[in-house]
DNA sequence: TATTGTTATACTCTATAACTATA
DNA sequence: TATAGTTATAGAGTATAACAATA
């Protein structure tokens, strides 16, 4: 029993301050509606980037998702080993391999694709589909001056 | 040099990506922006929420901010340590104490949000005033229903 | 009994540097 | 020489459990 709820003074006019905390509200949620599947955030994004783009390599989906190269070696091995992803060598660059989904992991993306999509209007019931848009318009329109 | 630039298929339509990649975006640019400062975004949060409720503990602090009790002390002890907090017991309740911005402090924190603003205004350029405001708007109204 | 601050600890995420094999 | 994948490692951030002093 608190006597008076308390301020978050100069805070409460920060869109970055407002933004961490939608974010963390979503990973938490996020983590309650995947509970079972063994899936994170990061996991599924790289799923639902190496479906969009079959044949792309590690280093391709860590660009895309802002990971780094070494921190991507274990997240692939995960979803391998579990089945998920498919590593074929290519010819043209022995280096590298090329990912695709298992039917598994297809499987799997759109069990978790499904479960957050039900994550997202828990979180979202107080604003309109209009308003959703309008907050995706503007979130994609985030970032620094371009040099 | 990339051939043809890679899809973020499914992840696109969602408020929780493009909320993740934001808020990404934010904590990078707010690490540099407060270089040389010593501060990061949960000590400059503490500050603020001192400041506008002076005599506050540490719990209060950190029930405020979604920080855990035992995360707390390490936090609250690097800015008393730098003299940027002041920790006074009170009569009231002998296990507490009560919690308030020194005048390096207020000075130290007026400093972040100079910076901060100029941060903001980096990453927001491409949005009008009104729409920063109703970007902030839209962030307050996501959470789960009430039970 | 419940709460405030505290210690110890563990797990995840993220970041860097250095190695290998290919290009 | 540059790049793809890898290893090892260190630093944050975050989580739980348990304890002392006080309420």
């Amino acid at each position: 029993m608190s006597r008076k709820s308390i301020s978050f003074g100069g805070l409460s006019s920060l869109v970055g301050f407002h933004l961490r905390w939608a974010s963390g509200e979503f990973a938490l949620d996020f983590r309650t509606s995947l509970e079972g599947t063994g899936m994170r955030q990061v996991l599924v994004g790289i799923l639902a980037i190496v479906q969009a783009n079959p044949g792309i390599n590690q280093g391709g989906v860590g660009k895309a998702l802002g990971i780094k190269r070494a921190n991507m070696v274990s997240l692939i091995n995960e979803l391998v080993q579990r089945g998920a992803i498919g590593r074929t060598e290519t010819p043209q660059d022995r280096r590298a391999f090329a990912l695709k989904l298992t039917e598994e992991g297809e499987a799997l993306l759109a069990d978790c694709l499904a479960r957050i999509a039900e994550h997202e209007q828990r979180l979202l019931w107080r604003l309109t589909a209009l308003e959703q848009q309008l907050l995706v318009d503007l979130l994609s329109r985030i970032g620094p001056r371009p040099a």
